[in-house]
Formats: structure tokens, sequence, C-alpha cells
DNA sequence: CAATCTGGTTCAGCTTTCCTGAAGTTCTGT
DNA sequence: ACAGAACTTCAGGAAAGCTGAACCAGATTG
């Protein structure tokens, strides 16, 4: 049996021309050197140097110093790219995240993650929370980043951070200078546009005001033009209104439950890659020291 | 440390879906390849496997798979190309050959020999026996054959065999059906042509024919051409006699000491590649073989 | 529901391989 | 002829790899 160690140290030899200077760069002794070599020689049967002195190679040793050279060139980058995924330095993550986090969070998080992983493929795709659910549970992303629904089946979630909800409406509304924090009743003589963040909130006094109401958009931008065109007024986590056009104002709540639960998803019963596990600590690290600028609160155990 | 064994180790039972089969294709038991398989993922510091079962990759494992697949058969074909190198059945030979031995015993010789050896590359160029020497000297040959003359320097040479000196005439002359054996002095009469290997006749009588001309052929052609004119005789080794023009005859000489002595010939304090010295073996076998047919005399030592 | 089967792991002990340090050999230049 | 350099050989010890036996955990079955 050829090995590939022995294929290196005889390389090796033929590089320095002599075996003390090889050994050395091996760090293995002369005597090492010198029996891995007969070793080698006894597997092939024939001599791989002229002489004794090994300043000059044989027919033979030029051709396997040849030969040699691409196989330990091609082995040691194939095992340096192995190590690269299972060090979840390289490989793919397909990450689904809600569009807040993708649009406030990520950026910064995902900026310092693929600068120290150059060759490492990111996707992220952002959409509504229920979508994020059913890529990660079909194995379309590796990760997701949404509010949990309970009767998730097959999905594992860790909860990250809350954020609590803010009513959202133009600046010239009644209650954009209302004194402190808003309650429900405030908002009873109001238009509500219901949207997939309202689904999550129990609140009975909130639920019989969603009752009322049958407008429901789904796209962030959609929502905020119809507010802007004085449709209504609605409420969004306040992590989404950060971002919000000059004419919107976003106003508290009083009631202090009202919040969206963010959680980390991945598929359960699924061994992760190392890139994905990589991430996943990334990602609760660095959130965890953003999380004052970004008024949000933190939730994540262990 | 990764072993190249190791993940072939894996691959293997990626490949068998479980440890048993896999474990019987490795001529191992399960428990060393259940041990492999623990160390290969501790150095990777991740699962290749979606559960204790084998029968699912993970990600990572998927990845592994892939690499290692063309990794091991890198590995693989450039360890066989190395041992049939060393084993001398690919290579490239380059031999330099009297035109004798060339024409009349290389085809039956080489013939064998390539048919085993579909991957060696090998040149046969036939030339007068100075420059065989020449370029065996100098390295442009790897093997020589060709008759030896004492002084050549840094030249290994093996005797072979030994070939009567023949008189080559045309049919009509005087001593083409003169009975027996020709005696120098049947010569006194006749014109001369000289060629490369008459120069190796030590005979005294000969030599005193040969000062009193100073027609030298060197090609064999030529040579039998001007005989075939009538410009003269000559002599030539018996094997060269084999396949005469048909208005030529052969003769043989009275003096059986007047030989030429084919040699193998090659460069000293040189080691041969493992081509060249499967095809001195196979030479020497074969020809040993064909001495009768060829009517030589073998000299063959050892 | 215990009994069995299947696939895998762990462990102690043995064998093989590999490495080292010291002593010996061979070559080379002076 | 001698010193030094280059390499080999050898005995002993450390490490790695393998085996057989015992063990464990899920499935399967009477």
């Amino acid at each position: 049996m050829i090995r590939t160690e022995a294929l290196r140290v005889f390389v090796t030899v033929a590089e320095c021309g002599n075996i003390r200077d090889a050994a050395d760069r091996l760090f293995r002794t002369q005597s090492a050197v010198s029996m891995t070599l007969k070793q080698l020689e006894q597997e092939l049967g024939a001599s791989l140097f002229e002489a004794d002195r090994k300043n000059s190679l044989s027919d033979l040793g030029r051709f396997v110093v040849d030969t040699a050279k691409v196989l330990l060139r091609d082995h040691d980058t194939a095992i340096d790219q192995i190590k690269h995924y299972a060090t979840g330095k390289s490989g793919r993550l397909r990450i689904a995240s809600v569009p807040s986090v993708a649009a406030l969070l990520m950026p910064e998080i995902l900026a310092a993650f693929v600068k120290e992983r150059p060759t490492a493929e990111i996707d992220l795709v952002d959409t509504n929370s229920a979508d994020v659910r059913r890529l990660v549970s079909t194995g379309q992303a590796d990760i997701g980043i949404a509010s949990v629904a309970h009767g998730d089946s097959g999905l594992l979630h860790e909860p990250i951070f809350e954020d609590s909800m803010q009513l959202v409406c133009q600046e010239t509304s009644p209650l954009a200078h209302h004194p402190g924090p808003l309650e429900w009743r405030h908002l009873n003589d109001m238009a509500l546009i219901l949207n997939e963040t309202t689904r999550g909130i129990q609140a009975v006094e909130f639920r019989a005001l969603a009752a009322r109401t049958s407008l429901n958009v789904r796209n962030v931008i959609s929502l905020l033009a119809m507010v802007r065109a004085g449709v209504g007024v609605t409420l969004l986590p306040g992590l989404a209104t950060m971002g919000l056009p000059s004419t919107l104002l976003a106003r508290p709540l009083a009631d202090q439950g009202c919040r969206r639960q963010v959680c980390l998803l991945r598929r359960e019963g699924r061994v992760q890659s190392p890139l994905a596990i990589a991430f996943q600590q990334h990602f609760i690290a660095t959130l965890m020291s953003m999380t004052e600028r970004f008024g949000i609160l933190w939730t994540y155990k262990e």
C-alpha cells in the first residue's frame, strides 16, 4: 500500500536534494525519512534515485515526482475544501426571513459573516412568516426567521426576540399626536387595515376591532401605500416601523402584551450543515449586541 | 490528519448504506469501520450522517462523498500509473539498434512486448553500430544493440550472440557456386567493398585484402546495390544476409573465427527505467528461443 | 409484550506501523 | 589517510489500527 504521506516525503526529498533538509521540513528525523523512502522503493520494486545520495533522480523517480506532485496538490485542495465545508467556512446557506428582519437586521449581520467566508454562497429570501415556515419545512431553506405558529409540525423554533406592535398612521391622523401610549378604545373610530403581523395579536379588544374590517394587505409596501392614501391605519411590529416614509408615523400601544415573537426556525430531525450552524451562532451573537439600537426585547434562552 | 483510506471507508459506507456491507467490501470488521467513521467525524467536528443508521447522509456527508469520490478516483489512477511505470508496463523506451537486428529480430520481439504493454511508448531507431553507441552514451537512447568497440567509455555491454560473417556476391559470380566454405585466398582476385561490419574482422588475411580497397559503403541498401551492379563483393553478418534480393547470394566462410559480436548496450552508472529492464529481459528470453531459426550463436552469460 | 433481530457502538488486548536516538557505513573532499 | 557529510541500520518505544466480544437501541414478530 502506497501511502499519500510517503509520496509527500519522497517529493520533499526530491525537492531538497538531500534527506537532512527534507527531514527538517517534514519535522521528522533523518532515519524516519530514510526508512520511508526505502519502503516506497520496496513497494515499487525499483530505485527512485541514481545513487545513495539523493540529489539525482532515476528515470522512475522523475516520473513519480511529476505524478505525485499533481496528486498531492489535488489531494491537499480536496482535503482543504472538506475542512472548509466542515467548519462552516464554505458551502451554501439558504435563509428565509420576514421582511423586517431581512431589511433592517440582516445587512449588518451578513456583512461580517460573508466577509469571513469569501467562498460561502448565501441566498437570502424575504417573504411572509407562513411562507418562511413552508420553505424551511420543505427543505427549500436551511434556516428561517419568522414568527411561530402553533401546530407547525416538523419545525424546531427558538425564540430570539420580541417586538412591540405599534400603530402606523398618517401624520395628519387625530391619533398622530395623542399624548402617551394608545389604548385599544382609541382605535374604535378608525378604519383598520389588517396584515400578516396582526394575525398573531391575541387581545380580545383587538380581535373585536379586527372583526369589523375585511381589508387585509399582505405586502408591506402596499400596506403603507394604503395608509398613506388615507384608507386607514394599521399595526406593525416596531422593527418594521423604523424605515417609515416621512408622511407616516408610528405610535406605541398601551397594551404591552401586544407583541410579535420572532423565532429562528429549522427543520426537525435533520443534521444542519456546518455553515448553517455557524450562521446561527453568528446571528445570535451579533443580534444580541444590536438589541438596544433597534429597541427589541431579547428572549433567547441558553 | 485525514487519511485517504478513511475517506475510502466513508464513501464505501455511503454507497452501501450500512456498515456491515461496507465492512465486507473493505475486508474489515464492523467495529473497525465504525471506529474509522467516528474518527473521521471527530476530525471534521461534525456528523456525516443524519442518524445512527448509515443510510442517509447529512448535508456535510453529501459534500464529503462528492469531494472524496473524485479525490479517490484521481488518487487511484495516479497510484496505478506509478505502479505501471514502476513495473515496466508503461513509460517510454528508446531503442537504438543495428539494422540487421532491427529489421529481422525486432519485429517478432517487439510484437509480443507491446501487446502486453498497450500504454508503453517505444521508439526504435536503426543505425550503424557507432551511432548506436553514441546515442546510448549521450542518453538519447535507453538501450542499444550493436557490436562493441573497445575503448567505449561510459557504456556497459553484455554480449548476446555471435553471427558468422558471410560473403555476399552476385549469383553469377565465380564464387557463387564454389563447393564448400570459402577460404580467404579465394577472395584474392575479387574487388572487395568494405562496410561497417567488416571493421570488426581481425583476421590478418582479411586485413591484407581490405588494405587493397578503398571503397567503404555505410548504408546496407547502397551496399547491396553496389554488389548487384557488379562493383564487387562484400562481407555481411549472416543475419543481415537473410533478406537478400534474389540476384544475390550469401556464402559461408571457412574462417569460423570471423564473426561479429552483437551486444546489448546501456549507459554506465545510470539506473535504468523499469520499462528498459523489462525490455532487456524480454529481449534475451525471446531471442534465446529464436537462435536456431536465425542461425546465430548464443553467447549471453548469466 | 417479551423475545428476537438488525444495525451500530464500545472496549480490552493484540498486531502492525511508525518514529526516534544511537551507532554504523559509505562516499567525498582535502 | 582522514575528517566530515550523507545516508542506513537497528533496537526499543509510542501510536494507530484491527479484531472479537460484549453491549445498546430500535424495529419486528410470535
